[in-house]
RNA sequence: GGAUCGGUAGUUCAGUCGGUUAGAAUGCCGCCCUGUCACGGCGGAGGUCGCGGGUUCGAGUCCCGUCCGGUCCGCCA
């Protein structure tokens, strides 16, 4: 037996008992006649004590001999300290070892394992399993189990059936670029890796499971950021014989147990806000909904008076930052350069100051009069003290920068506290988006989605204007604006999605070859049917209030897709390549 | 594909206008210390300044290229 109780079971009630712990000697504090070490794992820390009165010396010089993060196995007996610390539970005790045994010797490590690591990110990608050990990173994964384990009682106790789906799947055009495995016994011939169990899923649907969900990995061969992984999780779920009402309202429960079981929030109703409200109110599919600083529209106040950009702007926006009219010159300056960073990309940034006299200043003064100012100030709802800023130009350009400078001037405000969370679905998103590009539409979801009941006479119309304001049974949950998960209610008719298909662009033979199993399938009686994911790693780091999902991820892969810790992707043998029938070109 | 920040001791960083012996903290090693818990004190070792080229009397510092890492844009149905 290695043990007998972990390093986080132990209290004064314990005291005089002899017991068995093991675990990593965390740090060593040797104060010459006596020697303290800390035994860490999992669970928590207790404290072994060596002291000259009554350890042997062979005992004694054992312990000295120990080094940091050395596998350990001490007996000894429980004693109540003589200094106690309440730093940790077990804190009132220690143990009096009598026996040491060293498990496994262990090389200085790289940084140090606690919360305030000395490493940088390189080292500790390259040193995993050290970054491992350290407790902040350690709840973290824990904390994603729980979740797990939270989901799962949760769908189970809802009448929900765990289904695997492959990994081994077809490639698609659509979408995402495809992660793709070669086959062996079929030369030429490749799988790929889904990036969803979407038709998977569906066809659950059609084979009668009713209730589906799975907690899955998906895989997209995308550039990476922060909170995108080539390999990612998902919640992934579907229901039959449902509308959009039943999906929102089961999956608003799954969040708001999830939030209950594991941070112990209860979360509000979710409020409700269609796309089109949520573009105009805050530019964007997914609101920060923590603050307000909510878009004015100055187009018919603005234009007309003479000023050259605004006269021949599309559109202007304005937001009202509360308390900020005090801003420096220096501090518009440095916003203004901020909003015309290539990555934002704005002309130049207009503000109004309502100062706490009641006068008004702006940049541009020279084209306006006070009383115009005044009504852009009324417009915004400014009071003194405040500050608008406004940006012009095309209209979604303009939204999605204001957008960001909105998000900017909220984070430098404090307005997104990471321990407030605010829940939000987006509905009613538009079924298509027009690609200028490609000269077509592109689903806005994904090629599945229902257009919404009174929105499919648009189907037949020529018009692209129709067609881009037809809207769908889609929906995404927003938390913090971050879009935490999205589905849709799905077409079941195989007439239906063959018109959608036309729509996209695909001639029948395409749409037969790509997704003819699933066309197939709803000829032989389709339920309606509808679902929505999650994404799974980005909900455990945003209840976090963490930006990055890499420490939600045991072994996250770094910007470049690699996996700093096994040193992948890596070339591979000529004769495993010859076995795939491939041949890699050489520059 | 693009923008941007960084790479100096095991680690995290500082290093002025280009100037002669490249520093700090922490970690590591040694000695001391009877209540530590970020223990403390004294001492010591530790450097291919990412790599290659250039400018210069002289380069960690300036220029060009390149590699690696972070963040972002494009991309991510």
């Amino acid at each position: 037996m290695y043990r007998t109780h972990t390093c986080n079971e132990l209290r004064l009630a314990d005291a005089g008992n002899t017991v068995t712990l093991a675990g990593w000697a965390a740090t060593i504090r040797d104060k010459g006649a006596l020697l303290w070490i800390d035994l860490r794992d999992r669970y928590g820390i207790t404290q072994l004590v060596f002291d000259e009165n009554y350890t042997t010396p062979e005992l004694f010089a054992q312990a000295r001999s120990l080094g940091r993060e050395f596998v350990v196995q001490a007996t000894g007996i429980v004693i109540e300290r003589e200094s106690k610390s309440g730093k940790i539970p077990t804190g009132e005790i220690e143990i009096k070892v009598s026996e040491l045994k060293i498990l496994n010797a262990a090389k200085t490590p790289p940084f140090t394992i606690q919360d305030d690591t000395d490493g940088g990110d390189e080292l500790r990608m390259k040193y995993r399993y050290l970054d491992l050990r350290r407790n902040a990173v350690q709840q973290n994964i824990l904390f994603r189990s729980a979740m797990a384990l939270e989901t799962r009682k949760y769908l189970a106790e809802q009448g929900f059936a765990e289904v695997e789906t492959p990994f081994l799947i077809k490639s698609t055009p659509e979408g995402a670029r495809d992660f793709v495995v070669p086959s062996r016994m079929n030369p030429g011939q490749f799988y790929a890796l889904p990036q969803s169990p979407q038709t998977f899923k569906q066809i659950l649907m059609v084979a009668g499971l009713d209730k589906y969900f799975q907690i899955v990995k998906c895989f997209r061969d995308e550039d990476l950021r922060a909170d995108r992984q080539p390999e990612f999780t998902q919640i992934d779920c579907e229901m039959s014989f449902v509308h959009q009402e039943d999906i929102l309202q089961t999956f608003e429960g799954l969040t708001r147990h999830l939030f209950h079981t594991t941070l112990g929030i209860e979360l509000p109703v979710f409020p409700r806000m269609t796309y089109d409200e949520a573009m105009r109110r805050y530019g964007s599919d997914k609101p920060d909904i923590r603050f307000g600083m909510e878009f004015n529209d100055l187009g018919d106040l603005a234009r007309g008076k003479g000023f050259p950009v605004f006269d021949s702007a599309e559109t202007i926006l304005a937001i009202c930052a509360e308390g900020c009219a005090n801003y420096t010159r220096k501090q518009l300056d440095d916003l203004t350069e901020w909003i015309k960073r290539p990555q934002i990309g704005a002309k130049g940034l207009v503000y109004a100051r309502y100062e706490a006299d009641g006068s008004v200043k702006s940049s541009v003064d020279k084209f306006y009069s006070p009383e115009d100012l005044q009504a852009w100030l009324d417009r915004c709802g400014a009071k003194p003290g405040d500050l608008l800023l406004i940006l012009s130009g095309e209209e979604e350009k303009t939204q999605k920068q204001l957008s960001e400078l909105r998000l900017e001037m909220g984070a430098r405000l404090g307005l997104r506290n990471p321990e407030v969370f605010k829940p939000l679905w987006v509905v009613d998103f538009p079924l298509l988006e027009w690609d200028e590009d490609a000269g077509r539409f592109f689903a806005m979801h994904h090629p599945f989605t229902s257009p919404k009941q009174a929105d499919i006479p648009k189907m037949d119309s020529d018009d692209r204007a129709v067609l881009k304001s037809m809207r769908a049974d889609a929906y995404d949950l927003v938390l913090n604006g971050v879009e935490i998960g999205g589905g849709s209610i799905r077409i079941h008719d195989r007439d239906l999605q063959s018109r959608n298909f036309r729509l996209l662009g695909f001639s029948p033979e395409e749409a037969e070859s790509q997704f003819g199993f699933l066309l197939g399938a709803f000829e032989f009686g389709a339920p309606p049917h509808g679902g929505i994911a999650f994404g799974f790693d980005r909900l455990c780091a945003v209840m976090n209030g963490a930006n990055s999902i890499r420490d939600f991820i045991a072994f996250p892969k770094n910007n470049q897709g690699r996996d700093m810790m096994i040193d992948a992707p890596s070339p591979i043998a000529n004769a495993q390549l010859d076995e795939l029938g491939l041949h890699v070109k050489t520059e």
